[in-house]
DNA sequence: TCTGGGGTCCTCTGCCCT
DNA sequence: TCTGAGGGCAGAGGACCC
């Protein structure tokens, strides 16, 4: 093998929530194991190899994984704990490169291509990243090395172990994928396998009878174009000819920042919507000053009973001071709703982010108190029935700062927004907590 | 037989301005 | 002064990914 052409690693945790339920319990070994959302409306995050060999998979509705596998050990997950274990994870693959490109909680991107002095071939390094993350974290990884990242991720798939009704079969674990082997290996894999190809466009891919990559690599980038639209037919013409300029990237700018929560049972009116809307604002209002952020556009999200989603956005000339401006914008959004037929999701987002340092200089300035043409969507505000900012908001942005402080302190539910106050308690608040997946 | 939560990116449409 | 073309931008929806 020659090192300078496979430059690339995708490492890929195995069933990473589960196995990390299994080192902490042992107890659990050798059973299914499903990680994910214990209410009426959850879905599997995670499951062991045992629960995979009964049709459970990542993302199906927890009653039916149930029912596919009732012996199941469901485990509501603990976020921080996974958190944790990402990190000892990273040092592992710094230990290795400095170019890491991380893609969730459990999967990354290496590129290995000022590494082979110390480590050998690509080949070499992924081995060695295996043993090292056992090592360190008592966990198994899959790893894909190849020219180009999406062939090193398909290849980490191919290297994984597999479920079946007899068992776990052990995977290769390491799986290289020489540049002259590229099309042999993509062509006869489903075209579901290309980034940026659903449900929707496999569809419609497989009207004009393109089930495999090796169909799409016949037809012209043209053509491509119309199927699936300009930017996505000419990338999938790339990748299906087994080309992928995209680098090993160590960061990328944030975009947004957001919350989002579907209720248990559905809420047909805005006095039932309004604490839920003034908890999600305050958590997105606090993540935004933990990373030094601010933004200048609200986003609501809205899913209904039929599983219909809008989203109302509205942008203010100058970046958002605090988490009460966020309530206040999106509150003035959901206003206008009709919530008759039953929201089962709302979300709130902040989005056009930039560093809060970078954007102070501009915070206060006149047209943002008081021009109409930053004035919000219609609703309660102003006296003419239109949103303002509101003078007192660097005050409050100072009180939040201190909440902020005493919450870091004292933990995420000791102080908040009098709304998110959980009915019955008064010492309290209601709060997100550890219930995200990332 | 129901479909989470955190995101990104692309496309289309309508509005405003030149 | 009116009108159309075109660019830029915001808002909305859809598709996708992990």
């Amino acid at each position: 093998m020659s090192a300078p052409d496979l430059e690339v690693l995708h490492v890929d945790m195995d069933c990473f929530f589960a196995a990390v339920e299994v080192l902490d319990d042992p107890s659990l070994s050798g059973r299914p194991v499903v990680v994910g959302g214990t209410g009426p409306r959850g879905v599997v995050a995670s499951c062991s190899y045992e629960a995979r060999a009964t049709g459970v998979r990542s993302a199906m509705p927890m009653a039916q994984a149930l029912r596919r596998c009732p012996n199941a050990v469901v485990i509501g997950g603990r976020h921080a704990r996974y958190a944790e274990m990402s990190e000892l994870l990273h040092g592992v693959f710094r230990e290795f490169t400095p170019v890491i490109e991380p893609i969730s909680l459990d999967e990354a991107f290496l590129d290995v291509s000022g590494s082979h002095r110390l480590f050998g071939t690509s080949e070499e390094i992924g081995h060695r990243v295996r043993r090292r993350v056992t090592e360190v974290l008592g966990l198994t990884c899959s790893v894909g090395v190849a020219r180009t990242k999406l062939i090193a991720k398909l290849a980490s798939r191919e290297a994984k172990p597999r479920a079946t009704r007899k068992g776990t079969v052990p995977g290769p674990g390491v799986v290289v994928v020489l540049p002259e082997e590229e099309l042999a290996f993509l062509h006869p894999r489903p075209v579901r396998d290309l980034w940026g190809v659903g449900p929707k466009t496999a569809e419609r891919l497989a009207r004009y009878g393109v089930q495999t990559i090796g169909d799409l690599a016949v037809l012209s980038a043209d053509s491509l174009e119309r199927v699936a639209g300009r930017a996505v037919g000419r990338q999938l013409h790339a990748l299906s000819h087994g080309e992928d300029a995209r680098s090993v990237q160590t960061s990328v700018a944030l975009k947004s920042i957001g919350h989002e929560e579907t209720f248990p049972t559905d809420r047909h009116d805005h006095a039932e919507l309004h604490p839920e809307l003034v908890r999600l604002s305050d958590s997105v209002g606090r993540r935004l000053r933990s990373a030094g952020m601010t933004g200048r556009t609200v986003n609501l999200k809205l899913r209904f009973a039929d599983f219909s989603t809008i989203v109302r956005s509205h942008s203010l000339a100058g970046p958002l001071l605090s988490s009460a401006e966020i309530t206040r914008i999106a509150s003035a959004l959901l206003e206008g709703l009709d919530v008759g037929p039953g929201v089962r999701l709302l979300g709130v987002s902040v989005s056009s982010l930039e560093p809060l340092e970078s954007a102070r200089g501009r915070q206060l300035s006149l047209i943002d108190l008081d021009h109409p043409a930053t004035a919000g969507p219609e609703g309660p505000g102003g006296p003419d029935g239109r949103q303002r900012r509101r003078p007192d908001e660097p005050a409050r942005a100072e009180v939040e700062a201190a909440v902020d402080a005493i919450r870091q302190r004292y933990g995420s539910g000791a102080v908040g927004p009098a709304t998110t106050v959980e009915p019955g308690s008064r010492l309290r608040v209601k709060d997100l907590g550890d219930r995200q997946w990332g």
